[in-house]
DNA sequence: CAACGACTATCTATCACCAGATAGTTTATA
DNA sequence: TATAAACTATCTGGTGATAGATAGTCGTTG
């Protein structure tokens, strides 16, 4: 099984979106696998490693997502409500950046680094499809945050509260008839599931 | 000397800005303050009853310095949004809210409800002041994003970049010729500073 | 074909350290 | 002298990390 790396990951991602990098432990993790501890660290060095990795595939998959998404529909400010709606909805709750991000001050600086990475990447994207740089920075800001109220609320419906203004400003929205989303999730079950309870 | 709890307090909060409820321990606030970790848990039986402490605090800060604030300046998201750059652009750079409510879904249950209670507030006086529900989720939201974003990128211009539409969309605003903010924090130094260095 | 060496992935066992918390004692104040 | 507030000392448990042993795999080579 080459995809013990997938699932340490996997673990670890869903700890740390619920409660950052103090979240998780190398031990947690490795019960969750169904492995020990030091074979944790032989995968991945540090935590600092582990908690990088995780933050960079995180930002690969959301960039990658969201461009398949724009192909279905071109207004980018829904595109990236709905992706991150996604998130709100799922098990985990919230994007593990958001978590670093809000503490992301005592951070190792390679996972602080990637956290940056994976906001500046949002905000470029953004720009690139044709918002302007302080509409972008709204727009993510208004969707972080509602991540946040959510989060801290204990409801989802927060997310959509705090969201529809962003939705409601765009032009006319066409394919907003059935303004349900299916609740689609950024962060799809892996193959190698956590613990072989 | 009594304010030493006010110290301790003090202490735990600005930690907590950094690294959330795992980004302090009572040897560092010990340290901080300048006693033995077993005085703090005088003062403070639990780690828990300390954070919840500090966070019903900022709640209770947040509201009168909000109140104050409004009769200078009627305009509630105008208010808003200057009280949460103050604290964008002081030393510990987060509300220790948004740093817990991000991470908040393995915090102790009478934290976790303490930052529920503040988001509620925030809310509940939003729409005292005159917007909609939505409308409140909204500002409240892009403002709590808008200190992530700042955070993680590790610069405070984000946090304005964020929020300025926000500001424009108000009705006219009458006293926005300059719209540069003191830079007033909401979090005032204290009495009792940290370490008796 | 068989034997060897390197590599991969896991294990067991242990390290030093730091965490929150408690008991019992001392000091200062009113 | 009684109470409040600090102290010393210690407990238990969890943390990241490392060392060393053990199988399994694969390619080379004699």
């Amino acid at each position: 099984m080459k995809d013990v790396k997938t699932a340490i990951m996997d673990a670890a991602e869903r700890r740390m979106q619920l409660g950052g990098f103090g979240g998780f432990s190398f031990r947690e993790i490795a019960a969750d696998v169904g492995i020990k501890s030091s074979s944790v660290h032989y995968h991945f060095p540090t935590k600092e490693d582990l908690a990088a990795a995780v933050i960079r595939r995180w930002a690969e998959e959301t960039s990658e997502f969201i461009d398949k998404e724009l192909e279905k529909d071109r207004d980018p400010v829904r595109v990236w409500t709905n992706a991150f709606r996604g998130t709100a909805l799922s098990e985990g709750r919230m994007c593990p950046c958001t978590v670093l991000g809000a503490g992301s001050q005592d951070l190792p600086p390679t996972v602080a680094s990637e956290v940056k990475g994976f906001f500046k990447m949002c905000l470029d994207k953004l720009v690139a499809e044709g918002l302007s740089p302080s509409h972008a920075a709204e727009v993510l800001a208004t969707i972080t945050g509602a991540l946040v109220l959510a989060n801290a609320l204990g409801e989802t419906t927060a997310y959509d509260r705090a969201t529809s203004d962003l939705l409601r400003q765009r032009e006319a929205a066409p394919a907003l008839k059935s303004s349900r989303s299916r609740g689609r999730l950024l962060r799809k079950p892996s193959a190698t599931e956590p613990a072989r309870s």
